[in-house]
DNA sequence: TAAACATGATGCCCTCCCGGTATTACTTGA
DNA sequence: TCAAGTAATACCGGGAGGGCATCATGTTTA
């Protein structure tokens, strides 16, 4: 295999076309120039410079070889350049989960920031729920997860972003719809009730079980999705506990009504990633988010 | 810079994330190996493996200058190969001249010839008239023309590819074109001619003045161009006396009379290089065409 | 026509880089 | 606490590459 300097060398013999003037032009001598143009032709296997003691000039092989080297000059010298701007976190890759009703509040926003950030920084973006980004974050796959709780603080760092009401959903018909104050929980008594799977969205089950007193045997379905919960509303199958933001889903023929309950805005998202995530992307984001530890 | 030894040290490591398995499939031991990425390392100016005792994997920046590093690499390798190909002449460009007559007989067969024989050679195809060929031959910016004598044989190499008879070209209404015989000078002693410029296109003009009574005071037109005579022709203007391939140029209203002369085809066509031309290919195909120098 | 000049190649020397061997430092698991 | 595994470091010797001096050869000039 030939070296770097053989191919610097060769170029500036190919540019000058006399070995003196390349050699000034490399800082070196004549004679070892000579030797390295010789070492070239011969790892190459092809005559690349035509010269006899009076003049040089390329091949048809050396201007072919002059092409590549020039090429891999180029190449050669960017490459490092790439990897530094990776390592810096101001080049990469990021890798973003988040939930469906999440997409519909913080995230046009949260974008906005971070390619104001680290503009030249690919994100890659997938929805999925809580769950499978938590497992996304232990197995490398995700960068960073738009997530609710709970999460291991142990394994993940977290950042409250957003914190939102519950409202609950009912059909655009429903006699509910036209009342003019808060839901109590009395209202729903007798209203069949589309409800959080305990295993799947075990945030919202938890919360609406807490903060509400619901009649388990009004439940007629349970489902992990606040989408597949909306939609369910509009198909007037029973009216459903859903955090503020599904307001933003667009969904048709359904009214959101606010609930008379003892906190304001119990729902929490959060930005979590793994604590010791190496992405430097990650890291220099989270350092210019000033997403404390935490 | 870094080195190509580097690279591939870097690349196997890479691959085998272990620096004993690495070194052992360089055949080299793992100290030096050790040492080369860390001098990489320091040149590329960022981590590239992140390491402690037990373990190695790629950083971000790793991961991005492996890419590059085999592309590097696979440049490397690939272009002696691209050299010695051309430099033997099956690889390369090859510039070739023609007369637009010439065009029309020799050019497609001769076409499917060489790509038979350098199947990977661009040819670059140029309709230039002898003299511009003969022109370009010596700049070196054409490597092979077909054209007609006189050439200067202390310069160029020729190999006769063609020899075909001369015609006489009249208008179809014209009454010679009913003759049942071949056309005599003395047939044409009151036509009007459009003859070649003694100039612009001596072979023609030395070969009709030599082989035929040509009454000078008949010519109505002087021209360079074959294809410009029968134009000519078709326009009534006059007959003229053009090489047989010139019936091949598909121009209609026009009838192609044999002539009675003293040589059955006196009309050659050449293939001519430069003797010390040095493209790889032409060389080859020269060689491999069998033309036999001079 | 001969001498001076220009230019690439070669010979020789010396330094520095790179690889090998031996060893160390550190982590992990029993 | 010890043994095993693995990357890093210390030290040494050989070879590659650069510099200087010189050669070989072709061109220009007196």
């Amino acid at each position: 295999m030939f070296t770097f300097d053989q191919l610097t060398g060769f170029i500036a013999v190919a540019e000058e076309l006399h070995f003196g003037r390349a050699a000034e032009r490399l800082n070196m001598t004549q004679p070892p120039l000579s030797r390295q143009i010789q070492k070239l032709e011969k790892t190459v296997g092809a005559e690349l410079l035509d010269r006899d003691n009076r003049r040089v000039e390329l091949t048809a092989a050396g201007r072919a070889f002059l092409d590549e080297a020039r090429r891999l000059m180029a190449l050669a010298s960017r490459a490092p350049v790439t990897a530094r701007r990776i390592a810096s976190g101001r080049q990469g890759h990021l890798r973003i989960g988040f939930t469906a009703a999440s997409g519909f509040s913080i995230l046009g926003p949260l974008l906005e920031e971070i390619s104001a950030i680290v503009p030249d920084v690919d994100i890659d973006l997938q929805e999925l729920v809580t769950g499978e980004q938590i497992q996304g974050l232990l197995t490398g796959e995700l960068d960073m997860g738009l997530a609710r709780p709970p999460f291991d603080t142990e394994v993940f760092d977290s950042h409250l972003l957003y914190r939102e009401s519950m409202v609950l959903a009912v059909p655009a018909s429903h006699p509910l719809a036209d009342l003019k104050r808060d839901i109590q929980s009395e209202d729903l008594k007798d209203e069949p009730l589309i409800m959080h799977s305990p295993t799947q969205a075990r945030y919202f089950y938890d919360l609406v079980v807490r903060l509400h007193d619901i009649r388990h045997e009004n439940v007629v379905h349970t489902v992990s999705q606040i989408l597949t919960m909306v939609s369910l509303v509009a198909a007037k199958r029973g009216v459903a506990f859903v955090p503020h933001s599904a307001t933003a889903l667009g969904i048709r023929g359904v009214s959101f009504l606010r609930l008379a309950s003892g906190e304001e805005e119990p729902v929490e998202l959060h930005a979590i990633w793994n604590r010791d995530a190496k992405n430097p992307a990650l890291v220099r984001l989270l350092r210019d988010l000033e997403f404390a530890a935490g």
